[in-house]
DNA sequence: ATACTTTTTGCAACCGGTTGCCGAACCCGA
DNA sequence: TCGGGTTCGGCAACCGGTTGCAAAAAGTAT
C-alpha cells in the first residue's frame, strides 16, 4: 500500500539502511547519493513512518498535553504555545482533556505512556503521591502545580494575589472574599495563602467551587451573605459567574462589590463591567514547558521549576469602597 | 528498560505468540493458560506497546482531531464529545489546532497521517481540490464542511438563518446585515445563501471577518453604516465582539440594533444583553462524526451526510424594530 | 485401538525502520 | 607503487508485537 523505505532502496539502487542514512545521518552519505534518494523518495511520495521509527529509537516525537479542562479559556493560548513550540522541535502534541476527574487523569497517563515521549501535566487534580509514582514511567514537566523534585513550571498567584489584596485595601475595602476554586488546585491554594498572609484585612474564603461560570454564578448567594465588599476569584469564568449572579440580587459591580479575576481572557476585555484582572503569562507558560520537558526527555532527569511573573490589569470591575 | 511481551512469556513458560494471543485472540487460547499468562502480566506490570502493534496491524487506534482554533468556544463541546466516544471505542484523540492557516492545515495531516487511522476535520479552511487529494491518503469524516462523496457531519444552519431571519421580520426589521465568517467557511456560505433567498427583506453582507470577538469588535463600524436594525452574526463570539463594539459608538442592543449569534456558547448566557442565538448540537455532531469515521476505517470505503437539527434560541439581544 | 476432528501451542516470518560492524573504495603522502 | 587513514555503503540483527502455518495434544466416533 504504503509506500517504504525498501521501495525507494530498490528505486534508486541501494541498499536500505543508505536510504535510512540519507534521512536520519545525513553525513554518514556521500552527498550525492543523497540527494539522488532524496529525489527518488520525493518522486515515490515517500514518508518515514513514525511508529516504525519509534520502535527502534524509542523516540515517539510526540508529547502528550493534558488539561482538566479544554472548554476552560486559559488553556488554549497555553495549547496553542506548546504545539507552536513542539512544531519547531519536530514533536507532536497530543491534547487531551480529563473532565477535573482525577481517575480519568491518571488513566489517560497510562495510555499516554508509550505513544509518547513525555507528559505536560497542566493543573493536574492528582494527589502529589500519584504524580510521584507516575514519574517512574514517564518524564513529566507540571504546570501550575508544585510537587518536590519535579520540573516545574509555575506562574505567580501569590504575587498576583498580594497585588489584587493591595489595590482592593487601596480603594478602600476592609472585608474581602475569595471565592476558591477545585479542592486539588494549587493555584487556589497559593492564592488563599497569600491572602491570608496579608495584615489589616478581613477576609472570608468561599469554596471550593468548580472553575467556571457556573461556579461563580453559584457562589454569587455566598458572596452577598459574606458581606464583603471586595472579591478575588479563582479565574475570571468564575468572576464573570459571580458578577452575572451578583446582578440577579441587585448587586452591582463595582458600585457595589469589587471583583477581581484571574487569567486575562478575552471574555473578560469585553462584557460589561471589564475586568480588573490578574493577566497570566500562559503563553510564555507553555512554551518553556515544552521545553523543559524536551530537555527532561533525553536529559534522563532534569529538574528545576521556573516561576513567571503575573501582572494586576486595571479596569472596570473594581472601584472605591462605599462609605 | 520496559517489560515487553517475551518477559512474560519467558516468565510463564509459554512462547510469545500465546502471550500476544491472550491479549488480541482470547478465543484462541486455553483459558488456563490465559489466566496464568494474565496473571504473570499483571504482575510483571506489562502494558502492550501500542506503536509496535501499530506496525504489524496497520491499525494505531488514534484518531486525529483537527481544528482552526482550539480557543473558539465552539470546538470544545465537540472535542469532549468525540474524545468520550473514542474512548468507549478504545481510540485515542489527537487534537491539533491550525490557527486558521490552510497551509498549517495540509502539513498537520500529513504528519498525521502515518500516526492514526483516521482524521476529523472540522470546519477545514482548505479547498475542496486539496481535500480530495489528502483523501486517498487517509480516511477522513468532515464536519461543518461539505464535499462531494465524503463522510460528513453537518448543522443545519441554513434553516437556523432562515429562522433567524424570521424572527428578525416578525419583530418588524426590514434591513438586515449578516456579519459573515472567514472565506473558506461552509457554515458562513450556508448562512448566506440562505438569507439571500429570504424574500421581503433587504439583506446587506459584511465580511470577511475573523471568527472572533476582534471580528465582531471591527464590523461593528460596517453595520452602524449599513443602517441594518437586524443582524445575523457568524458567531456568538463575533455577535458578543459586534455588540460590544456598537455600545462603543452608542448604539445600544436591542433598543437600537437586533443581533442574532450563532453556536449557543456559554459566554452568551452570561453577558448583558444575553445573547439571542442559534443552538448548534456539537457534543452530538462529534460523537456521530467519530463513529462515522470508525466505520469507514474498516469499511473501507463508508461514506454519507448526517445532517443534525438548529434550533433558535430567544433571550435578550432581539426585540421590536422601532418605527 | 484406530482414524479423524478440533483445540491449543510453537515456529518463524514479517511490519518499517535503525544501527553496529565490517569490507570496499578512495584519498593522500612518501 | 605501497601503506595507512577516511569515507561510503552493505549486511544483518533488532525494536515489540502479530499471524499464517503446522505440529502436538486432546477429544470423538467407529
Amino acid at each position: 500500500m504504503a509506500v517504504t523505505i525498501r521501495d525507494v532502496a530498490r528505486a534508486s539502487g541501494v541498499h536500505v539502511s543508505t536510504v535510512s542514512r540519507s534521512f536520519s545521518a545525513p553525513h554518514l552519505v556521500n552527498p550525492e547519493t543523497r540527494t539522488r534518494v532524496l529525489a527518488v523518495a520525493e518522486d515515490l511520495g515517500y514518508r518515514p513512518n513514525r511508529a516504525a521509527r519509534a520502535l527502534t529509537t524509542g523516540r515517539t516525537h510526540n508529547l502528550g498535553l493534558i488539561v482538566a479542562d479544554i472548554a476552560n479559556p486559559f488553556f488554549p493560548p497555553l495549547i496553542k504555545a506548546a504545539q507552536a513550540q513542539a512544531r519547531l522541535r519536530d514533536y507532536h502534541v497530543f491534547v487531551a482533556d480529563t473532565d477535573e476527574d482525577p481517575k480519568a487523569e491518571e488513566d489517560l497517563i497510562q495510555t499516554l505512556t508509550k505513544q509518547v515521549d513525555g507528559v505536560l501535566l497542566c493543573s493536574p487534580r492528582l494527589t502529589n503521591r500519584t504524580i510521584e509514582r507516575l514519574r517512574e514511567e514517564i518524564p513529566f514537566v507540571l504546570v501550575n502545580r508544585r510537587v518536590k523534585g519535579m520540573p516545574t513550571v509555575l506562574m505567580d498567584v501569590g504575587r498576583g494575589a498580594r497585588l489584587a489584596v493591595e489595590h482592593l485595601t487601596g480603594l478602600g475595602h476592609r472585608r474581602l472574599a475569595v471565592v476558591t476554586g477545585p479542592s486539588g488546585s494549587w493555584t487556589s491554594k497559593e492564592m488563599q495563602e497569600a491572602a491570608a498572609a496579608m495584615n489589616e484585612v478581613d477576609v472570608v474564603f468561599l469554596g471550593p467551587n468548580p472553575p467556571t461560570e457556573l461556579g461563580g454564578l453559584a457562589a454569587a448567594a455566598d458572596v452577598v451573605a459574606s458581606g464583603a465588599t471586595g472579591v478575588l476569584a479563582y479565574n475570571d469564568l468564575v468572576a464573570i459567574g459571580l458578577v452575572e449572579g451578583l446582578a440577579e440580587r441587585g448587586v452591582e459591580v463595582p458600585r457595589d462589590v469589587s471583583v477581581i479575576g484571574v487569567d486575562d481572557i478575552v471574555a473578560g476585555r469585553l462584557g460589561r463591567p471589564k475586568l480588573t484582572t490578574i493577566a497570566m503569562p500562559t503563553a510564555a507558560a507553555g512554551r518553556i514547558a515544552v521545553d523543559m520537558l524536551l530537555q527532561s526527555v533525553d536529559a534522563e532527569a532534569a529538574t528545576g521549576v521556573t516561576m513567571l511573573e503575573t501582572t494586576l490589569i486595571v479596569r472596570e470591575s473594581t472601584g472605591e469602597a462605599r462609605t
